[in-house]
DNA sequence: ACAAGAAATTAGAATAATTATAATATTAAA
DNA sequence: TTTAATATTATAATTATTCTAATTTCTTGT
């Protein structure tokens, strides 16, 4: 449970001015327990929903792009029409649930240590992700 | 080198007519020693140059699901604008280089194995992935 | 070889996610 | 409070992909 005044602090940290609708966002993204997985779309009904405001399409898509820039969300690779975000910005695996389109964490423990015996010259890891799709 | 009587019998083993198009798209496809991994747009555009022949885009896209079900190539979970294919069908990992977004395979013997202690109940594990992000 | 039906190709339209635009509103700082 | 910087918004533009429906090509049986 964060505070607004949490998320007003954090933002302006992050030199993002706290508007009313990026504190709506942050409340929808950032105020639960568990990791959130989302699209663009999910997000947006979300809101309005959750907050009972509106908050433009086109904001929902510039607020979270500066979400990803400060690191406060991440972008996680799946082919799906629609792109996915995750609350969860550590280094961390997935399952993908082709049949309910739903993404899972795997936590880190749960996947044994990943090692890369090839590299490239001139180029340095950026992130290595495990993607692990599940069907019924 | 594949000789194109070699396609056109593929194609029949698939129950997939051999047009001209299709063995254009077979000879930039799979005429090659090392794995392609490529987007419809790239494809397009070297059947053009490859063979002098044009074929309609939406053959291109025809052909790559068709080739998709019947398990000649595979997608590949990157983010990008583009969905990305590869000629490697088998299980395999990826580096992807953010700057030139161009894939690269690692062979599975490069890649320790990975193991998932988690599992989901009633689904079953499809595929597993890892992408390394690779950057200046 | 020919006819008939099935399947494939094609140009172009439709769809839909994302990005760009530019006018208006809000925020921060002096 | 004034002013400049920044943000929001509706809407238009862009673009990858899918759909449509007409035409062409391929296969099979005669
Ligand atoms: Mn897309
Ligand atoms: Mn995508
Ligand atoms: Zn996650
Ligand atoms: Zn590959």
């Amino acid at each position: 449970m964060t505070s607004k005044q949490e998320f007003i602090e954090k933002l302006r940290n992050s030199s993002l001015r706290p508007t009313k609708q990026r504190i709506n966002i942050c409340e929808v993204l950032f105020n639960r327990d568990k990791t959130f997985h989302f699209t663009i779309n999910d997000l947006f009904n979300l809101i309005k929903d959750k907050t009972g405001e509106k908050v433009s399409l086109a904001t929902v898509y510039n607020t979270v792009h500066a979400f990803l820039k400060k690191g406060y969300l991440k972008e996680i690779p799946i082919n799906s029409n629609q792109t996915y975000f995750d609350t969860n910005v550590t280094d961390h695996h997935h399952f993908f649930d082709v049949n309910e389109e739903k993404l899972i964490d795997i936590k880190n423990e749960d996947v044994g240590p990943i090692e890369i015996q090839k590299s490239i010259p001139g180029k340095k890891i950026k992130s290595v992700e495990v993607l692990v799709k599940l069907e019924d």
